[in-house]
DNA sequence: CGATTACTTGACACGTTTCAAACGCAGTGG
DNA sequence: CCACTGCGTTTGAAACGTGTCAAGTAATCG
């Protein structure tokens, strides 16, 4: 364990770690910092998306609109993780900022010529994708295999360590939950009324309460590990 | 075992068409044949997997054991897909093979090597790597909000199509099921018997017919794509 | 402060799982 | 050739969990 793991400092020191100082003044010349506010969509599906990005502070959505109408939440992007597609392909999913955000954009042919200068930013940014990959993939097994009370308790879990909140200072944290209900309801494939359920039973077991409904407190991480089966 | 293979990938259409020649030659210079009989595993989660691979022909799957001691299929490998790490990271699921399956297989050193003399490979796995990310987002979305209908007869398409049945010669087209009823079932989230009674379904609207137990016959691909959900 | 939105709680219907049994088919030996 | 056995599949009945519909409560914002 040691420092404060998973959060976005540590994910920015990763970066800079792999990365020699030619290549990120190289980033740093053709980045742009920009700002979207809570709700604002930074590209939306099928767009030829011209820009590609990290996300320096805040937390977005991906999100695909279903066949039926429906919109599910494929994917959250925290602090470090990248945006885009720079060698081309279609971005499937809108990608909505869920908190007010700050992220560095880079024109896409730009941030691809700048890969092709630097190796090890390549290879890093593919290995991050495989890991994202895995990610998307144990979120696949949640989803076919693990019951409501599972999926929440795990979701919880997952943004309180994700935000940096968890395994860092004692046995409980405090975390802001970037989702409302009916957002968790979209990315676990659940109703609304069946993730309130569930975080009501979570506080009845004592393994978390709530500061108003999105300020969260994870009283038990323990308990809180075993209602998301692990 | 397994031989020379001067042409391991020429399966693969898109990535010759991408790559120039001298790539492709200085992949095939290192890679090596190998056959997997059907229930064969080329490699364990958890294993440093130290050869990267793409297969060639058959299919595998990628399987992951959940903490309850069941196994979930997270992912189906066709002809043409690449298998591995090459910069690191280590594989998080078993890969089986399903039918007797035939792979082109690299040290990942080696391998690693050439995608750094071969730029054009190294942005084509990327955008690999990103494409299957997209459809394993795809599948998230049926897990989570496909009723059990939607999603045994989403994967009979998907299957149909990856195995080049679906969409060449006229309405109807046959299909031997690389995955027995159980296997559906562990890669849909469901049980054998709704998998079996789905399946049934689908038999009685004519959507489908079978001969035994696994080689499909698609005989409305319209009607199936419906019930499909789409 | 009231109006609006978001969340919580309850009762019932529906779909999937669970448990159980029957069926079909391939391989084996009489 | 047939009965027997083992395995995967199909079918049935009941239990359970989640969705749906409806009402009530808490939080947010003007």
């Amino acid at each position: 364990m040691g420092s404060r793991c998973d959060s976005c400092i540590v994910r920015d020191r990763a970066l800079c770690a792999a990365l020699d100082p030619a290549a990120l003044q190289a980033l740093g010349r053709i980045g742009v910092v920009r700002r979207l506010g809570r709700g604002e969509t930074l590209s939306w599906a099928g767009d030829d998306a011209p820009t590609c990005a990290t996300l320096q502070s805040g937390v977005m959505k991906l999100v695909v609109v279903t066949s039926d109408g429906e919109q599910a939440i494929v994917g959250m992007l925290f602090p470090g993780d990248f945006i885009g597609r720079p060698f081309g392909g279609v971005q499937q999913q809108d990608i909505v900022a869920l908190t007010d955000v700050q992220i560095c954009a880079f024109p896409r042919a730009a941030f691809a010529a700048t890969l092709r200068d630097h190796q090890a930013m390549q290879e890093l940014l593919l290995a991050r994708t495989m890991a994202e990959l895995d990610r998307a993939r144990d979120w696949l097994v949640r989803m076919g295999h693990a019951r409501a009370g599972e999926r929440v308790a795990g979701f919880l879990e997952d943004v309180a360590r994700r935000l940096g909140a968890l395994g860092c200072e004692g046995p409980s944290a405090v975390v802001e939950l970037p989702l409302g209900r009916g957002e968790m309801a979209e990315l676990l494939g659940l109703t609304i009324e069946t993730v309130s359920r569930q975080i009501s039973r979570l506080k009845t077991i004592g393994a978390i309460s709530l500061q108003g409904t999105r300020r969260l407190i994870v009283e038990d991480p323990a308990l809180l590990a075993r209602a998301a089966g692990r």
